[in-house]
DNA sequence: AACTATAACGAACTGGTGTTCAAAGTCCGA
DNA sequence: TCGGACTTTGAACACCAGTTCGTTATAGTT
């Protein structure tokens, strides 16, 4: 990988490449999984010959981890924005559940990526910091939910909420019957005590 | 491959050993991902050369299929037979949650490979049977669930509970403090309208 | 227009991994 | 005990994909 342009109106071309260069591995990456996807493919889908890659990347490994940074990183940070405002409890879980599922179906890429390649997230010195940022964000879920009054034991519903919302970019498409919003609203109300029912 | 045993005693100890190379191989693949699991590898730990392996499966791939129908057969083939069985509905939905997640917990290093692989199982014509199995699965538990009364949208609640029973896979421990019943329980709970919260 | 930092090329390199196979070893059955 | 069916070996093979790097093209800057 070469370095970074010093030039201000090369740097930006070079960060915009190497964002797209990180949104095609993604793609790429959910299709056909991390290992079966090429980085000759990869290159051939941006237009370019494979060596170019390693000049905004030091590597194949390197893509996986922006990758991750990239899901993550917007994710932790809108959360904790959104859990520092005062708000009664369930308006913010609706809230927060709302803003992750949409995160989630924006970066649908992303997540079958992070979920494929958990195996290789969970351990091993490198994935250190996307570890600890799943840990803090499901750390979060966990102090919303906590504050609102569930159904059954507050643990297992958390782990339900996880399972859910995840599982929501296997099915999620586009143009399918429902938006986010409603998703998200329905999820919340299988988790909250006096929904009816 | 080779031909599998006419002799009767000798063909007993050949299925065992294919099965345990499958268990094992589950193991492995879901401890470190089907691409970097090396046959090396794979034969190390049973205690054999690698070669050998090629007695009892044609190749790597092989080895993937007879994992994914050793978790769907048996799961497809227990739910046919307990939704044959008069019941009320939501007795039926409780008991086949009950059988679905003690199938997931007991078969966890089948479902993370499977859920890991699922790019190469959602396309070609090698993983057709593969996908029709689960499809046939998640078509039983709609049936199921369309003749219980549940909270919100009937597809929702359907997609939701994919999701939490999918993902017990991920975080269940043998010695955590819910026990499978407890947890399908849990689940059915979230689901069913009128009961309680 | 010339200069230089940047971008891209693309072929060669390198290490590794799935698979094969002939030979040797093992053990059931008679 | 003997024969032959079955198991296992282990090294060689063939292929492939990640990475490197010297070279060439491009395009900002003066």
């Amino acid at each position: 990988m070469s370095a970074r342009p010093t030039r201000p109106a090369l740097r930006e071309r070079y960060d915009r490449r190497q964002q797209q260069v990180v949104y095609q591995a993604a793609k790429a990456f959910a299709k056909r999984g991390y290992d079966q996807t090429t980085m000759q493919e990869l290159a051939a889908t941006m237009g370019l010959a494979t060596g170019a890659l390693y000049h905004y990347f030091g590597g194949k490994e390197e893509l996986l981890t922006a990758i991750c940074d990239q899901l993550m990183e917007p994710l932790l940070e809108q959360t904790t924005e959104l859990l520092a405002a005062d708000q009664p409890a369930e308006a913010q879980l609706r809230a927060l559940v709302c803003l992750w599922v949409a995160h989630v179906v924006e970066h649908r890429d992303h997540m079958l990526v992070f979920q494929q390649e958990r195996h290789l997230i969970e351990s091993g010195e490198r994935w250190r910091k996307v570890r600890a940022s799943r840990k803090a964000f499901e750390r979060l879920v966990a102090d919303a939910l906590g504050r609102c009054r569930v159904r059954g034991e507050q643990r297992l519903a958390l782990l339900a909420l996880l399972g859910m919302v995840n599982h929501t970019a296997q099915w999620y498409r586009p143009r399918g019957p429902l938006v986010p919003e409603e998703i998200a609203d329905g999820y919340v109300a299988l988790l909250l005590a006096g929904s009816g029912g």
